[in-house]
DNA sequence: AAACCGGGGGC
DNA sequence: GCCCCAGGTTT
């Protein structure tokens, strides 16, 4: 990295000058201001790979449901979970109340505030240790996220590919060694401010940027060229068939769902029952499909008879995506079906009761909407 | 290092 | 359609 080419008149420039824009121009956000470092942590992971709009409405009815630290570790995950539901990466979610768990357990309910202790739970990596030391204790720790390391690569023109772990390690001493005496705090989102606010990724808006006089990108016109980042492998397309089985007599009006594994993929959440088929000539032919997919339901204890094409839908995940063929169905053996282990049935009154990943929240949605006009 | 893990918004 | 978002864990 040649940063070395950087002296110290212009370290301190960037610092000073970046410090100054941010007490003018920070945004007024849920979690600054109360200094909870608890309320710090949760706002840290709701924002892991999700926007600041995108999390306040979140932030604030969780907070508000789980006040503090022992309101969240003596609720039920499930409750959790619904609070979560629509924000996605639902592991976060069971990844906080368990550390949360361990915080009241071991650290007397009190946010440690040492690297070792706090980097140590779970769901709690580099970049959120350094967030949370840094924005609620004021400790010069490095907070260098997806902004950081664009906001640095411009300024010190850094051509390394921000994809490699080991980028993010010499960005952190960079990032750490910029922190301006007792500044830590305020340093540190300033850095995140102004690559969320001016020097964004597409379009960065350097005619007003606080630091534009020295960034070395901007001097070489070269801003839009970095920062370098190589390119993800694209997403595997699978295709599933989905049995949207109406229930009769006293489950009239109401559907069959179950409840995913423990683990993996939406892990405890609620699904239409449905299988994978082996490829796209199988997914859309209803009756090859349709047998498919009774015989492997049967096998799990639903019998059913598919009647009909219903809906389709595409879901698209990071690594994979869903096409979704939903077929309607009768179950053969209704009152069988009762007690089975990870089943339930579930009207429009009994929706919200469960957790639902926004494909199949979509999909029930549309279908209770069509058949109770 | 690569794969896994959601969902949405900007352009 | 592509890229990115206040990333972390597992393999």
């Amino acid at each position: 990295m040649s940063v070395q080419a950087y002296d110290d008149n212009n370290r301190r420039y960037f610092s000073t000058e970046l410090l100054k824009w941010y007490q003018r121009e920070q945004r007024d956000l849920p979690w600054r201001g109360s200094g909870d470092p608890y309320h710090i942590w949760v706002s840290e992971i709701m924002l892991q790979q999700t926007r600041v709009d995108t999390v306040i409405p979140y932030f604030n009815r969780f907070i508000e449901r789980f006040p503090t630290l022992r309101h969240l570790a003596e609720a039920p995950e499930e409750d959790v979970l619904k609070h979560w539901e629509g924000l996605g990466y639902y592991s976060r979610a069971r990844n906080l109340q368990s550390a949360v768990r361990e915080v009241v357990a071991e650290y007397g309910a009190k946010v440690p505030d040492q690297k070792k202790q706090i980097s140590s739970l779970k769901g709690v990596g580099p970049y959120t240790a350094g967030a949370i030391l840094s924005i609620a204790y004021n400790q010069a720790e490095p907070a260098v996220d997806g902004n950081v390391m664009r906001v640095l690569s411009r300024y010190f023109l850094i051509e390394d590919d921000i994809a490699r772990p080991a980028t993010r390690v010499s960005m952190e001493s960079l990032g750490q060694s910029l922190i301006p005496e007792g500044e830590a705090a305020s340093f540190n989102q300033a850095l995140m401010e102004l690559g969320a606010l001016v020097c964004t990724p597409k379009s960065p808006s350097c005619n007003t940027c606080p630091v534009g006089q020295h960034c070395a990108a901007k001097w070489e016109s070269r801003e839009r060229e970095l920062p370098i980042k190589s390119k993800a492998k694209q997403p595997k397309r699978v295709y599933r068939l989905a049995a949207l089985i109406e229930g009769t007599g006293e489950h009239e009006g109401q559907v069959l769902v179950r409840q995913r594994p423990n683990t993996g993929l939406l892990a405890k959440m609620w699904e239409l029952p449905h299988v994978e088929v082996a490829n796209e000539e199988v997914w859309d032919s209803l009756a090859e499909g349709g047998q498919w997919l009774e015989s492997e339901l049967n096998d799990q204890g639903v019998a059913i008879q598919v009647t009909r094409h219903m809906n389709e839908a595409q879901h698209i995940f990071t690594h994979l995506i869903w096409q979704v063929k939903v077929v309607g169905a009768v179950a053969t053996n209704e009152h069988q079906l009762e007690n089975l282990e990870g089943y339930a049935w579930v009207g429009p009154d009994q929706f919200e009761n469960f957790v639902w990943p926004n494909i199949f929240r979509k999909l029930l949605t549309d279908y209770f909407k069509t058949a109770n006009p």
